[in-house]
RNA sequence: GGAGGGAUGGCUGAGUGGUCGAAAGCACCGGUCUUGAAAACCGGCGACCUGAAAGGGUCCGGGGGUUCGAAUCCCUCUCCCUCCGCCA
């Protein structure tokens, strides 16, 4: 959410921040009706309740003095009703205004280039290079198959497409993985590892910005009135919320979270194979951190990103993204795609974002500042990074002319010393 | 799922329909004392909205009601605890 005071204050920002996104600039105007409208009457209403505080002390002592006080009772009666009046009123316009401000996205930092379609996102940098292969490149889906990692056939018998189903050394592939890079953030880069409940309710998804414009991408249990998360960064965020943070900042938070995406209106393209399904897995990183810090801290944490891929040697590059393709929350974000040979086309496993206290205020996450005053902290989320997507680069960057696969060193003790993944012609595989 | 009990400020915990935003303790911040620290003592210490300010208003799990006036009475929802049942 953004500060209404900050509209008020500065409304041409923040129009401006809504045409960059390529928004009607104009919904400010609407909002600073309504704001203006909710403080006049608040104005009015709360002038009556402080004569009803005052008066109604006084009849408390008369009565105890033995005075008459019928009438000023018939008085405050009346007044009464005039006060209720009034805050329906009130409550009816806030409605409104929050209603409206839910749908208001974050305004992009200065530094987000601008742009009109994904086309204009920046290239930051790029790392490691694309291995020169001297055979035409299997694609992760024919690799897969060969080696028996994994079974599209038997997923969609029993879920329908789109769901994975990795078998034998896949399967441990991608635990290894899991367990990889969940080491890395708590060993090297200092967060503290959780594991967090995949259902959220619709509070929850508020907070992080998921509801209300994200809706049909969920998957909901009405019954329950609970969402299966998209992302981690659902309940890691909202772990803090309606608090005020007593502990020291920042807080880095890691999990392993299974994330769900109905995927609406995405078929067709890339829905074959490991790239785009409802259900995946990722590793997410959430911090809290104090607002003047929160720039330093969204290159740390790509930085804690990018470490996953350099360690497991993969080619990628970084990505800022621009104005037009920002989603949602986010201030200022950096994607993170990997280059697959196979797909001959790079392939996004990670956002890095920084929300600034947009998210905060939406799930009231506060923290105490050095003179003892509140204020909303500074929230940022990272994926890493998302799997299946870093299986299909690994499989398909490291295959060698015989179809096996070499596993990258680091990974080699998390499956207990594999180091080639080898077709065995056996589905499942058999593990060795 | 059934029965009972509970929800008060960062925490523990008093609270009679009016003088309660709320005792007390802990924690925290400032000060005195001390070479320094601890202890002791003194003082401060909730959040939010509104207002240029002075000030005003709201909040005792959420929502609704009774009343001139509700933390306190009534209804309802949620959550937590105990016991029983079921269960990985």
């Amino acid at each position: 959410m953004i500060d209404i005071k900050k509209i008020r204050n500065s409304p041409d920002i923040i129009r401006e921040g809504l045409i960059a996104r390529g928004l009607p600039g104009n919904t400010v105007d609407s909002l600073l009706t309504l704001d203006s409208r909710r403080r006049t009457l608040l104005q009015d209403t709360e002038s009556l309740k402080s004569r009803r505080n005052t008066v109604s002390k006084e009849i408390g002592q008369r009565r105890k003095a033995g005075d008459d006080i019928g009438e000023t009772q018939r008085q405050m009666r009346e007044i009464g009703d005039r006060i209720s009046g009034l805050d329906r009123e009130v409550a009816e316009i806030e409605k409104e205004l929050h209603e409206k401000m839910v749908w208001i996205p974050n305004i992009p930092h200065r530094s987000v280039p601008r742009g009109s379609n994904e086309k204009d996102n920046e290239v930051v940098h790029a790392v490691g290079e694309s291995k020169e292969l001297s055979f035409d490149p299997l694609d992760h889906i024919a690799l897969g198959e060969r080696l028996g990692l994994f079974d599209f056939g038997r997923a969609t018998r029993m879920s329908g497409s789109g769901f994975p189903l990795l078998i034998g050394q896949g399967a441990k592939l991608q635990r290894a993985l899991i367990g990889f890079m969940l080491d890395m953030h708590v060993r090297q880069h200092g967060y503290t590892e959780v594991w967090p409940p995949a259902l959220c309710t619709s509070e929850a998804m508020t907070g992080t910005g998921q509801l209300p414009k994200l809706e049909e991408d969920m998957y909901r249990l009405p019954e329950d009135d609970l969402y299966l998360i998209p992302t981690g960064e659902v309940p890691l965020t909202n772990m803090y919320r309606e608090e005020i943070i007593e502990q020291p900042l920042p807080i880095q938070l890691t999990a392993y979270t299974p994330c769900f995406r109905r995927e609406a209106g995405a078929a067709g393209r890339n829905t074959r194979g490991l790239i785009r399904v409802h259900q995946f897995d990722k590793v997410e990183m959430v911090k809290f951190v104090e607002p003047s810090t929160s720039y330093d801290e969204l290159q740390k944490l790509l930085v804690d990103a990018e470490d996953v891929l350099r360690a497991l040697e993969l080619p990628y590059r970084v990505l800022s993204l621009c104005t037009a393709d920002l989603s949602f929350a986010a201030a200022k974000c950096f994607d993170i795609e990997l280059w697959c040979p196979g797909q001959d086309d790079w392939l996004e496993v990670s956002s890095c974002s920084n929300f600034e206290d947009f998210q905060a205020r939406r799930a009231g996450i506060r923290y105490r500042t050095k003179n003892g005053k509140t204020d909303y902290v500074h929230t940022l989320n990272g994926s890493g990074v998302a799997l299946p997507r870093l299986v299909v680069a690994l499989l398909e960057n490291n295959q060698q002319a015989d179809g096996s696969v070499r596993i990258p060193d680091p990974l080699i003790p998390y499956m207990d010393g594999c180091e080639i993944l080898r077709a065995t012609g056996e589905t499942p595989a058999k593990q060795p």
